[in-house]
DNA sequence: TCTCGATGTATCGGCGCGATACATCGCGGC
DNA sequence: GCCGCGATGTATCGCGCCGATACATCGAGA
């Protein structure tokens, strides 16, 4: 999921370690936050993929060596990492509905297909609703042996959750007028990237995954949404 | 955490690992999930420090050994455990508000004294203020600058911490009033139907509560801002 | 000038997740 | 009769990621 979000921070502009960081606490905001422990193990894992160059600028300028001293190093893409956070954007199984990957996907819907948009939002929205309904059933049937503090938790994160089912139902109504409005396939926000059309590879064969265990347990290590 | 959440059931009844894990998921609900990855190698680590011990029922009934097999063991907690279980529920630091800690916390405040119990939720309002605040700069600060995907999520972000603030306001106000209605020393424990109002009973035989300073290490400074 | 906070790179210990393996038991279907 | 299947039950392994920490540079204000 970091690399993912790298790529996509990536993907608008080159970058070093530092902003990068910066940038994933503004961008993925709620929803995940990461920390250098998995940030730099993550950028080496992908520059040893191949999806990403480092660049250690002036190599032998006023200090030539063995000061230790560290030098800014930025990060960019190359042509293979743009054509796999191509296949990570357009992807829509399991993965991309899910608490760890929607935040991400959402982030970065700008550069994303519009078609694919609608298709991770029903995703995500069926995914709650089974938390909501599991949640609900279970309340029902222990509210009674419940003190009312374990009450007053269960209720609050109910809420939550309906209130996370209708903002998702908000979001979908209003990419499906504007899919109607434009003949299916601009491009929202910001324009900047014209990712259209050139790629499609990686079909992603959708799982089916047999849907397991109501799920549970909120964004895992995230909070309290 | 865990250990926490773990000695705090054991504290109302003697249980296996397959119960505690139901019930860790059912009482935690939307604040935090764990797994037996993390459920076991916890259990072995507290019987090392004296918190609980172990019981396998039935050495040699019908199968005497080498078979494998593997019994029920039920974990209880030892007077050692119920001190140290004491002392956490005490504990009105930072980390009984943080993200990690509140959530835990406040699964067990039925066994927590009242005056912590007010201590917590004050410390937690504060924590969420605080993140709400530097949301709101933030996102006033870049709204320009962000596509509309983003802006979304930062807005329903700021919507859920807004949110949890008025959750704690209410739940603080509750427990100003009855502090007042009562002479400052009651338990407000398992409802059981009837939560609301007059219940005081469920004696439970906490004496000591060494309340410790507990302070150390200063505030970690949590996910987005 | 000197300190302090922002910028910047990087590592380490360890917690906890998700997957997995295995075993028992009750219950309903055929 | 007996078969599978889901619930109950114990346990381990890899590894992603967090939190703390160490170090270095630089601009701004006391």
């Amino acid at each position: 999921m970091l690399e993912f979000a790298v790529l996509g921070l990536l993907n608008e502009a080159p970058m070093h370690g530092y902003e990068l960081r910066t940038r994933l606490k503004a961008v993925l905001g709620s929803f995940r936050a990461f920390s250098y422990g998995s940030l730099y193990p993550s950028l080496r894992r992908m520059r040893e993929a191949g999806w990403i160059t480092e660049e250690a600028p002036d190599p032998g300028a006023t200090a030539p060596a063995l000061t230790g001293k560290r030098g800014k190093v930025v990060y960019r893409l190359t042509a293979e990492g743009k054509e796999h956070l191509a296949a990570l954007l357009a992807e829509t199984g399991p993965k991309s509905y899910d608490d760890e990957g929607f935040g991400v996907h959402f982030a970065f819907f700008a550069q994303t297909d519009a078609e694919v948009r609608l298709r991770i939002l029903e995703g995500r929205r069926r995914r709650v609703e089974e938390r909501r309904d599991g949640l609900r059933t279970g309340l029902a049937r222990t509210r009674e042996k419940l003190d009312r503090y374990t009450l007053q938790l269960q209720e609050h994160g109910l809420d939550a959750v309906e209130r996370e089912v209708r903002w998702l139902s908000e979001l979908i109504d209003t990419e499906r007028s504007e899919q109607v409005d434009t003949g299916r396939g601009e491009q929202a926000g910001t324009g900047r990237g014209e990712n259209r059309g050139t790629d499609r590879s990686a079909r992603a064969e959708r799982g089916e995954m047999t849907d397991r265990p109501a799920n549970r347990g909120q964004p895992p290590r995230r909070r309290i949404e």
